[in-house]
DNA sequence: CGCCCAATTGAGCTTCCTCAAAGCTCGTGG
DNA sequence: CCACGAGCTTTGAGGAAGCTCAATTGGGCG
């Protein structure tokens, strides 16, 4: 797709020097499509690879031994995925595509010699983590701390919220490739009671859903009260950084 | 205390050069200390400080607008604390001391120079953010996919695993500073049936209570089962790394 | 047209919550 | 040294949210 997207994605936070756009794309070398439904690794398996996604929409995953699931986090086009197999041997989480979808696999070598010649991308890699880590902390409140209606709501304005920047003009309304199961297994409920919440949400006038997975979001205000959802203002403080090289 | 302790902690994974001993060093020059309960920073509040946990325990914490509140994680030695601020203009998440503790002020300035003079120290913090990372996992999946019996055994076990990397002789054993409130906190349950639960467990011999918050894990294999517990095998391949300056 | 998978709906039940009232413990001041 | 609070823990009773099981409907596809 056109430019870098590991490059788009640190973008927004810094202007890219040029040396600094090619060191990006030799990360991304090795291109790779899945089919809906595939799974890129699963968990407890010996996993390396890194990947970025170029397009469409995965998830990750855990697995307990009783055969629930926990929908980690939904990932798209920009996410890095499976980093975790820097620290650890076997892979902590499945990670599968839920519609067609296309990744990077990223190249070790290519990743350390970021490190090592453009600091500046080093530490913008670092950052970028934080702002992940932060989205997991507003799940995990949301999962220990609100209703099934609140949620739903969070999961629905956190694909939003996503989807919409990457395309500023989406206002409020998108296809979610995402059964109630699914669903379910992402809010920590029941596929059951999933669509019980979401027909609780249509009646109040907060979505409505049409065929096609379509979901159009009413009322984000009030949504977002329902599900305590925070904007958070990203700010990068571009001081601290080494120079770019 | 003593050595440098984000040292230890990354030296961990990768035996470090004099120079970079030195290059962390020169992180820690601020060292301040905070009573229990003391609130190190507020969520909302702009913020730009980050920690390095010298001794004690602390917490993180999001507060929900109508009161209720999500402990994310705890923190003890080694931790990195309110990295969120290098992405976020408002701290995220709240902190707060659990015990009289001590914490470093990270100098930004060199931190930035630890990036850019020290490309393997900077792979190795983005290498101890996946460690965290898929810790905030196994939260997820405890608080989205366990009972109350199996969160309430994670939060034990994951703070005993925690102690004992400091303290390998640590042996189920442990003082847990925390209320029955906020542990309902952690685990997202009332203070009144994280009591309950905590009866519970103790009625089928897992875990032990004694004065002065000790808690004994008697039987570990089986609290695993009941919290659905991964040891996960961290593994680090240094071959990746850049190399050492 | 028939099948399969997802969505929907109903009924009954379990888990966890809320509200309320004691009990305990430890630090403080008299 | 003791009495008194304040905050934490414990226990009870009743209620609500979400789960399970089971049946039915609906839609897309071979």
């Amino acid at each position: 797709m056109g430019e870098n997207c590991l490059a788009e994605m640190l973008g927004r936070y810094a202007s890219l020097s040029a040396a600094e756009h090619s060191a990006l794309a030799a990360l991304e070398v090795n291109a790779r499509k899945y089919r809906k439904g595939a799974v890129l690794r699963s968990e407890r398996q010996p996993a390396d690879e890194i990947f970025i996604v170029t397009k469409g929409w995965l998830f990750c995953s855990l697995l307990l031994e009783d055969g629930r699931r926990q929908i980690i986090r939904l990932n798209f086009r920009g996410d890095l995925l499976g980093s975790d197999s820097l620290a650890f041997k076997d892979a902590a989480d499945a990670i599968c595509a839920l519609t067609d979808c296309e990744v990077e696999v990223i190249d070790r070598a290519a990743l350390s010699r970021i490190f090592a010649d453009h600091p500046r991308l080093g530490a913008l890699l670092f950052v970028l983590q934080q702002v992940d880590r932060v989205m997991m902390m507003d799940r995990l409140a949301s999962l220990g701390r609100s209703s099934a209606k609140g949620r739903v709501a969070a999961l629905l304005l956190w694909v939003h919220g996503r989807l919409k920047l990457a395309d500023p003009t989406i206002d409020g309304v998108f296809a979610l490739p995402l059964t109630q199961e699914e669903i379910g297994d992402a809010t920590g409920l029941t596929a059951v009671h999933v669509n019980r919440t979401m027909r609780a949400l249509t009646e109040q006038k907060l979505i409505e859903r049409a065929g096609n997975n379509t979901v159009r979001l009413l009322d984000i205000g009030r949504l977002a009260r329902v599900a305590h959802y925070v904007e958070r203002r990203e700010s990068f403080d571009t001081a601290w950084l080494p120079p770019a090289r």
